[in-house]
DNA sequence: AACTCGGGGCA
DNA sequence: TGCCCAGAGTT
């Protein structure tokens, strides 16, 4: 039994949206602003730290004005609960004066102005592209590379094609979820080393030939 | 293209 | 206890 590209998107959306909780973040957080931090932390942090962390944060200082000029070692002391402290702590900060300076405290919706902030690259652009600005374009981590071209969503050896080619086939209102739930089986179930292809609930329409 | 970054999670 | 993680940035 095979199955198009197409019937497969459904197949995932369906499957996926049972058994993983609704995406959130563009819930949590109420502005662009918010959600360009929020990602910017989040990288190669968990959900739980992150969620704890920017409650915190954005009572201080829930935009670009206010945090750019808020005490750095306010910030440094806020953030010294995840990953990469020192970093992060540096660079939302740069960020935010960078705004106040050169976008009069906004959020610019274009890709070459989010990746020329200090902390942001392809993928965090594209998050706040697609989820802050609705704009046609598909975040791709390792998680969703990786369990996109296994189940044959895609079928390319980088993340830049895994993107366009998914952009293509995933209708534009489930862009957000399905960069959601694709991360999130790719970091439970579909995992890089050992995947637990025995109850996976895409199995049927896996092309991934090690199922165990 | 390969390497580094810092600390959490897990074997 | 030691290996792996997952993006961004640097060389």
């Amino acid at each position: 039994m095979s199955f198009s590209v197409e019937e497969k998107i459904g197949f995932i959306r369906t499957a996926l949206g049972r058994i993983y909780p609704e995406p959130k973040s563009e819930l949590i957080y109420d502005s662009p602003f918010q959600l360009l931090i929020a990602t910017i932390l989040a990288a190669q942090a968990t959900d739980r730290q992150v969620n704890i962390l920017t409650k915190k944060l954005f009572d201080v200082c829930p935009d670009a004005t206010t945090m750019s000029v808020t005490d750095p070692e306010t910030i440094r002391d806020l953030v010294r609960s995840i990953n990469y402290c020192n970093n992060k702590a540096k660079n939302i900060l740069a960020v935010s004066k960078k705004l106040v300076e050169e976008y009069e405290g906004e959020v610019p919706a274009s890709r070459d102005a989010l990746e020329s902030l200090p902390g942001v690259g392809r993928k965090t652009a594209n998050v706040v592209l697609s989820n802050a600005f609705r704009q046609p374009v598909m975040p791709v981590d390792t998680h969703v590379h990786r369990v996109s071209n296994r189940i044959g969503l895609v079928k390319t050896s980088k993340p830049e094609d895994t993107e366009t080619g998914l952009i293509k086939v995933i209708p534009e209102a489930w862009v957000i979820d399905f960069h959601h739930y694709l991360l999130l089986h790719g970091r439970y179930t579909c995992k890089a080393k050992k995947p637990e292809c025995q109850g996976c609930v895409l199995r049927d329409i896996c092309d991934y030939p090690d199922k165990n």
